[in-house]
DNA sequence: ATTGGGACCTGCTCGC
DNA sequence: TGCGAGCAGGTCCCAA
């Protein structure tokens, strides 16, 4: 699943390949079975309208979205839901299984859309219309960076009896975090995710802060997580590494690395929530 | 206002 | 061997 950290190292890998590209073509076929192609994307009219010959001036990342900013002042946004996968394949190769949306560019290559599971978004922004399909930003502060202090996420946290798990996946909280990170740097901080969130003491709360750091960090230079559930890979299509270093996500029944307990698993929020009974408190 | 739960979607794994 | 049930979860939407 692209969290913070897959979505970082695919913007990486594709920046020096679209920066200063220009897109001469936008493609989406239609579905084998007839259903919806992703989960929202604008009209292909409008899509084409707005992007074609128009040149990609920079990549950004916010939170798990992918900003495409364009010479015409307008970003292309793209969420890659549960499966999503960005690839660039060169012109003449048919584009990967799951291609929902692809964008022909001038260099002879195609970036793709593939996405099995079509939970992926693709938006617009235009300066002068403002988040054509919908506004995909109400998004909490970025996690690496300065943006965050340990007084703005103790406010955030303050008098919240939700768990504390639910509200790190909350994107309007922190943006970025998803399951994996969110139990990773919980059971960094020693923090049971079950624990309502305005229980969180405050000498806890720096220390949560720089374990979610720690692991976003850790992940980037892995090249992210391909769980073995997963469908993530880079920019390259290749499979991060960061799951041979995880300490709770899907190693329920095996031992803890820190004391030997058997980790567990409790239903948060939706979410299967893995945590060590023993270490986190 | 806050919180929880269901819907969306389909490939994959598991058990019979 | 084949098949159906259940699982995975990011975001949105609705209800309590």
């Amino acid at each position: 699943m692209p969290e913070l950290p897959e979505v970082e190292t695919i913007r990486r890998d594709l920046l020096s390949k679209v920066r200063g590209k220009k897109i001469t073509g936008v493609t989406i076929p239609p579905d084998p079975r007839g259903s919806r192609v992703i989960r929202r994307y604008p009209s292909a009219d409008l899509f084409r309208k707005r992007l074609k010959n128009r040149s990609i001036v920079d990549l950004k990342r916010r939170g798990k979205y992918l900003l495409f900013h364009l010479d015409s002042g307008d970003i292309l946004i793209i969420h890659l839901g549960m499966s999503g996968r960005l690839l660039l394949v060169a012109d003449k190769t048919a584009p990967p299984i799951y291609t929902r949306l692809f964008f022909r560019l001038a260099t002879g290559k195609k970036l793709c859309f593939a996405d099995p599971r079509k939970f992926g978004e693709a938006y617009l922004y235009s300066r002068e219309k403002g988040h054509i399909c919908c506004d995909p930003f109400s998004l909490g502060p970025e996690p690496l960076g300065d943006e965050l202090s340990p007084a703005d996420l103790s406010r955030m946290l303050a008098g919240r009896k939700a768990a504390v798990k639910a509200l790190l996946l909350n994107q309007k909280i922190i943006a970025g975090l998803g399951n994996i990170y969110a139990d990773e740097s919980l059971f960094r901080a020693g923090i049971d995710p079950r624990k309502p969130a305005g229980e969180v003491t405050a000498e806890k709360i720096p220390t949560l802060l720089e374990s979610i750091r720690k692991v976003l960090e850790e992940s980037i230079r892995s090249r992210g997580t391909t769980a073995s559930n997963g469908q993530y890979v880079d920019g390259k299509g290749n499979s991060g590494s960061f799951q041979f270093r995880l300490n709770v996500y899907q190693r329920k029944g095996e031992s803890c690395r820190r004391c030997g307990a058997e980790i567990e698993t409790v239903r948060i929020a939706g979410r299967t929530s893995h945590f060590c009974p023993r270490c986190q408190k």
